[in-house]
RNA sequence: GGAGGUAUAGCUCAGCUGGUUAGAGCGUUUGCUUGACGUGCAAAAGGUCGCAGGUUCGAAUCCUGCUACCUUCACCA
């Protein structure tokens, strides 16, 4: 081995080793309890982020870790065909390459060059899955638009349909103009924006009266329909029912009453555009409005918009202001901050307008869900984010899943061309069942999450009744951020309600975003993202694993710059010389076993390794693996390498070696680890002895009750404490490590302090120690320490200054001093001392008599000096 | 406007169901070739736990209010 953990040696070596294996397969056994995590399938074209890296972290360390408890854990893994995202690539590509449109290739053409796609990138994310480690169950692996995949899909809708909770019409959408298709309200991203609020006079028919109203969006003027007051708005009373000329348009729309509007906003009269905006739409279907669309789908002005007609929305808009103005129907022009929608995907503001598309009736949908979440089938980690999920399925409305795109599942809609009925089939048809007259097959597609919600059964063969869905669904766990719980999870909920009769997983496990070293988002435009590829290029996929999982608190976010990264590299190296350490050490009767015969400190690290078993285990059943893994890091540093290591070197090399102990918490530690860190405990486990099994599938450590020493690991905390104390003296006196220098310990408990004898040798640079209860022994000119239990004196030459020592002592005084007061004041504290639990009393009450003693004893040294 | 989160050492963050001398990593200071590790060892400095109340024998921890920052949903045209 050599002196330094070198990651890119080992790890796709032992990953190889792993899937040849076979360790990652998953199959029902009926004597074991599966355990199954579907992964949120990332874009098939997308390259993996750090937010990836995160999340499949998470999933790994719980699927290593359930795998180890000896149940059948499955992972399934697989892509999405993310309809938006990948066509707007493709025609990305075809565009810089060929100079081409998607149209001038037509569907099929086009479709073929997105499976090329597909074909060609596919592979790309998968293989960076493998690189972080993950231990997916390849065999498995899906994709959304698999043949029996997307029967799913067609049967989901199909079924909707039957049952009335899919619908076909017209109605308020969000349109993407650059992406050219429908978006849902969860694709649109709300930023506040500077605009102007335009005042504008529309006058009366036949009159010199007017009204003004106030809009943001002035080009949608040349589509309106009516202008709305409110119906107790005496400024207008009088005009409700009357008649306006719609400037420019010369169009001829009523004044009406609606309560929608708010009498203190803007001038109090609105201007309705149904076909336009969401409020104005369902004023109008009130009202009996008309409903003129005025744009097309690329948002320019159609030909209901006269003169603008061809003109770009905001080309529009200058025109018609320059246009009011000359007029002088143009009051006036206020700043205004307002929050305009933007497309998901490519960040185009979205116009809302009214087109026909299909839409998933929701209530219906959403009562159960919700009620799986309430009687906690369905269970939130942490437990806040029900509450956002709740209010969401509370307030959702209709969902619109068309999508004006090629790439994705086509809707199985056929519409007669004769008798214009709606055939929605699971069978392609040619034929209209009604009269037999041809078909056209709806050109449009489904939304990419109207497919990724049946994610958790349609991988595991739903609707085709089998062994797998029987036994692995419902799923156990869903990892995922929680920005995507309305897009995602929601819908994975009431679909697997509805379509399976059961919840798609029990718990959902939500973590944050990895922001940069500055707390902002990752992002693109802005540069700065990491490459988890590149961390695992410098520093291994363990240190960039150990990482995410370390201070990972469920649902929050997190920074991730790269000094954390380096410490958790240097973790891997510390992990990697302690074992090297053990490992140089053994003999040919090393067994791994435990020996007969345990020393004190045996003891204690075997009692320590014991409640890091339990703690470890506790918090990954808690989900909080951030503290599982610090636990581990603190006991694998601090009490493995710093003490018990040290601890066993005086006794290496000769009867009584602890070689057997070390590989034995090595071990452990290793398994402990291994979730976390799967390479290197993977590499290490191999060269231990007696051992030729993949650590990936040992069994978990328990607790041991026979194992459990707490008397003796208080004796070695003891020694422990002396030594720090020894060590803190000769720092303080500037004693340099090379001048060794005598020990007498005064104690009654001798017992211990003999035991630790050889440590303060090794550890705290003593070149002898006298272990007595006789303080006749005390050393002239000797500084002294109090620590708990013993006093210790060390004979000091005459290089040590007196004076210096003298005010140490002073300090230790000063220190015990405060102390004593402040137990003193809680015992004498009436309520303390009746109400408090006695434990915590008594636990006061021996503090305050240690240190008691300990003030008598830093005080007679002091007499000793002056 | 609704809902939620965060505020602890110079920086980044732990601190679970109230009782430790409030912790870690990084950074800083000092010393060290101590039988694996300088990606290391030893020691240390550094905190009125955002502010104000309250509950309690006891609050960083629970409750209320306030302030700051951040999410998110809904939107007033």
């Amino acid at each position: 081995m050599e002196t330094k953990y070198n990651p890119k040696q080992v790890e796709d070596r032992i990953y190889k080793g792993w899937e040849e294996g076979g360790y990652f397969r998953a199959a029902p056994n009926p004597d074991k309890k599966p355990f199954t995590i579907v992964i949120p399938p990332p874009n098939v074209t997308g390259q993996l982020h750090m937010g990836h890296a995160l999340d499949e972290t998470l999933q790994d360390i719980l699927i290593r870790y359930h795998r180890m408890k000896g149940e059948e854990a499955l992972w399934l893994p697989g892509t999405d065909h993310a309809g938006i995202a990948t066509q707007i690539k493709v025609e990305e590509v075809l565009r810089t390459e060929d100079g081409k449109s998607r149209h001038d290739l037509g569907r099929e053409k086009f479709l073929e060059r997105v499976w090329e796609w597909k074909e060609k990138y596919g592979d790309r994310i998968i293989n960076q899955l493998k690189k972080l480690g993950s231990s997916c169950d390849w065999d498995r692996e899906r994709f959304t638009m698999d043949e029996r995949y997307s029967k799913a899909v067609r049967e989901v809708f199909v079924s909707l349909y039957e049952k009335g909770l899919i619908y076909r019409g017209n109605r308020i959408i969000n349109w993407c103009p650059s992406c050219a298709t429908a978006l849902s309200d969860t694709e649109v991203d709300y930023s506040e924006q500077e605009g102007h609020f335009w005042h504008i006079k529309y006058p009366a028919k036949d009159s010199d009266e007017y009204v003004i109203v106030a809009t943001t969006r002035p080009e949608t003027m040349l589509g309106d329909t009516a202008v709305a007051v409110h119906p107790d708005d005496e400024r207008y009373s009088h005009l409700v029912g009357k008649t306006l000329i719609l400037p420019l348009v010369n169009r001829e729309i009523p004044v009406i009453a609606d309560e929608y509007v708010e009498k203190d906003f803007g001038t109090g009269a609105v201007k309705i555009t149904p076909a336009h905006d969401p409020n104005d739409f369902e004023v109008g279907l009130r009202h009996n409005l008309e409903q003129v669309k005025v744009m097309n789908d690329d948002a320019t002005i159609n030909s209901f918009g006269g003169k603008y007609e061809g003109m770009d929305r905001y080309a529009a808009r200058k025109q018609i202001i320059a246009d009011l103005s000359e007029l002088g129907l143009l009051v006036k022009i206020e700043e205004h901050t307002h929050n305009v929608g933007q497309c998901y995907r490519c960040g185009t503001t979205v116009e809302p307008i009214t087109s026909k598309q299909w839409f998933v009736k929701m209530k219906p949908l959403a009562g159960p869900a919700l009620e799986v979440v309430k009687n906690g089938r369905v269970k939130f980690v942490p437990e806040r984010f029900s509450k956002i999920y709740t209010n969401w399925m509370e307030n959702v409305h209709d969902w619109c899943v068309s999508r004006q795109l090629w790439w994705g599942h086509r809707i199985p809609a056929f519409y007669c061309e004769k008798c214009g009925y709606t055939a929605v089939s699971r069978e392609d048809i040619t034929a209209c069942p009604k009269c037999g007259g041809a078909v056209r097959r709806e050109e449009d597609v489904l939304d990419t999450w109207f497919s990724s919600a049946l994610w958790p059964f349609a991988t595991l063969g739903w609707p085709d009744k089998n062994e797998d869905y029987d036994y692995f669904y419902p799923t156990s766990v869903l990892v995922t951020g929680y920005d995507i719980i309305f897009f995602w999870v929601a819908r994975m909920v009431f679909s697997g309600v509805e379509h399976t009769g059961k919840e798609p997983f029990h718990t959902v496990f939500i973590h944050g975003i990895v922001r940069d070293g500055q707390g902002r988002k990752m992002s693109k435009s802005l540069g700065n993202g990491i490459d988890p590829l590149e961390i695992i290029e410098l520093y291994g996929a363990d240190a960039l694993r150990f990482t995410l999982a370390t201070g990972n608190s469920p649902g929050n976010d997190m920074r991730f710059y790269t000094e954390r990264v380096e410490a958790s590299r240097n973790f891997a190296n510390k992990i990697w010389n302690a074992s090297r350490f053990v490992l140089l050490n053994l003999d040919d009767k090393v067994s791994g076993k435990l020996p007969e015969v345990l020393e004190l400190e045996d003891k204690w690290i075997l009692t320590k390794l014991n409640l890091l078993i339990r703690e470890v285990t506790e918090n990954l059943e808690k989900y909080e693996l951030g503290i599982a893994v610090q636990k581990l890091y603190d006991f694998i540093w601090d009490e493995f390498c710093d003490w018990y290591i040290e601890l066993s070197k005086p006794r290496l090399g000769k009867e009584g070696s602890p070689q057997n102990i070390l590989v034995y918490v090595l071990s452990d530690i290793l398994k402990l680890l291994h979730p976390f860190m799967p390479f290197i405990t993977e590499e290490i486990y191999s060269y231990l002895p007696n051992n030729s099994r993949s650590i990936m599938i040992e069994k978990w450590p328990e607790f041991k009750k026979e194992l459990d020493f707490p008397a003796e690991a208080g004796q070695t905390e003891l020694i422990k404490s002396a030594i720090k104390a020894v060590r803190n003296l000769r720092a303080e006196m500037n004693v340099p490590p090379s001048k060794k220098a005598r020990l007498v310990v005064v104690t009654d408990d001798t017992d211990t302090f003999t035991k630790g004898a050889p440590f303060f040798k090794k550890l705290a640079w003593a070149s002898d120690v006298t272990v007595t209860v006789d303080r006749g022994e005390i050393p002239e000119n000797a500084l002294s320490l109090v620590v708990e239990g013993a006093e210790i004196f060390m004979p000091h030459g005459d290089l040590v200054d007196i004076e210096k020592e003298i005010a140490r002592l002073r300090g230790e005084e000063a220190r015990l001093i405060d102390e004593i007061k402040r137990v003193d004041t809680k015992l004498s504290n009436e309520g303390f001392v009746k109400k408090a639990p006695p434990a915590v009393v008594e636990q006061e009450r021996e503090k305050g008599e240690k240190y008691r003693e300990m003030l008598e004893k830093v005080r007679a040294g002091l007499k000793n000096l002056i």
